[in-house]
DNA sequence: CCTCCTTCTTTCTAATGGAAAGATAACAGG
DNA sequence: CCTGTTATCTTTCCATTAGAAAGAAGGAGG
């Protein structure tokens, strides 16, 4: 009765599925403790390994954050996939609307991520998942932005066709990063009746 | 001949400018090494003194930074104030296009400084000098790009008001964060002949 | 001159990332 | 089945870090 037929998940020397392991525990401190919880030995630790068992599979701690940040972008491309949120009225350029509150709605939804996914001091960018999961983000926006300049996705580039597409990025960008550093509440604050996100956000992004 | 009667400013036990000193060394290591290179030790080390000399002055070393980032918010509060780079055409809206292009330019020359004054992970906004220097900022800031909306400074917003200014500031803070993390390479490299910083910002900002 | 208090140094501790070496198991070919 | 090879994981060790604690140095006011 001590040899189950089907292994136990646990407890064998060679885990099986260390890697993803060793990605949820960071994922799920990541949402607990944030950034600086995202220590070697804390991950290990809930993954139940050693704190040099990651090294095979990620080589320093900057490759494991590096694929963490790539599961943030992959998951991002999915969220600018999604329809409006039901309080917020669709108008002109409703593709255009969507991928910004996707963006936008993202990074509300897991401050922590997004913010690691942009820390350029703890990632290694040449990682292949991560650059594969960051071009294909921005391409998917670049591409729903750029589609009334009629911007192809490769070659040359006119400046303001350029231009608008940095427009477009920086403004969910930016108001992303104010939101989630908790600059933009002395100014929410101050509107009455206190909106929703989708709300707020909308008439952020229609006034420009 | 060991007395000299003007006495030297480096080997006294007091310091006498000490705060200063510990804020000046920071400030050029962060040019020279980035957010990386400032550790307690580093920073005492190029002041002179032991590597614990900063408590009495800034508490720990989220409190030095902190100083350092209210220093960022002063001279970032300056840039607003310069006027447009010289090969930029003035268009309409002239003050807001003047404190855009301060903002943005002030994070794309001093981009470590930029990044840390963000980085609400290592600095304590509590202390004062950070708080009144954010806060003069972002008043010159909103102030602006209210203008145009008759915006006041204190008092109940309405959602349009609140979300032009959150958009306008949002766009900057977007552009100069891409910028800095150098995520606007790729597609700035498809634009021939390469623009000036100056050139492409405006491009960005005249496109929304 | 004497005492108090701030400033700064020395010393110590706990935590961290990573290098190095070794143990363990899976897997291949004979 | 048996043995050598390789990737995976553990143990141990080291340098570096922030900060606590205690004490020395020196200025300021009585």
């Amino acid at each position: 009765m001590s040899q189950p037929s089907a292994p136990a998940p646990a407890r064998r020397y060679h885990h099986g599925n260390l890697k993803q392991a060793l990605l949820d525990a960071a994922d799920a401190i990541l949402r607990e403790d944030g950034i600086q919880g995202l220590k070697l030995r804390a991950i290990a630790k809930r993954a139940g390994v050693s704190h040099t068992a990651a090294d095979p599979h990620f080589g320093d701690l900057s490759g494991l954050l590096s694929e963490l940040a790539a599961v943030g972008f992959e998951r991002l491309s999915e969220a600018m996939a999604q329809p409006l949120p039901a309080d917020v009225p669709a108008h002109a350029n409703p593709s255009g609307q969507r991928i910004a509150h996707g963006y936008i709605g993202f990074a509300l939804a897991n401050p922590q991520l997004f913010v690691l996914m942009f820390r350029r001091d703890v990632l290694d960018r040449s990682r292949p998942r991560l650059q594969a999961a960051t071009a294909t983000a921005f391409q998917a926006l670049s591409s729903a932005a750029g589609a009334l300049d009629g911007a192809p996705n490769t070659g040359p580039l006119a400046l303001p066709v350029a231009g608008s597409l940095i427009g477009a990025w920086g403004l969910v960008h930016g108001i992303a990063m104010l939101a989630i550093t908790d600059h933009l509440s002395p100014l929410l604050d101050r509107v009455a009746p206190s909106p929703s996100p989708g709300r707020w956000v909308d008439a952020a992004l229609s006034a420009m």
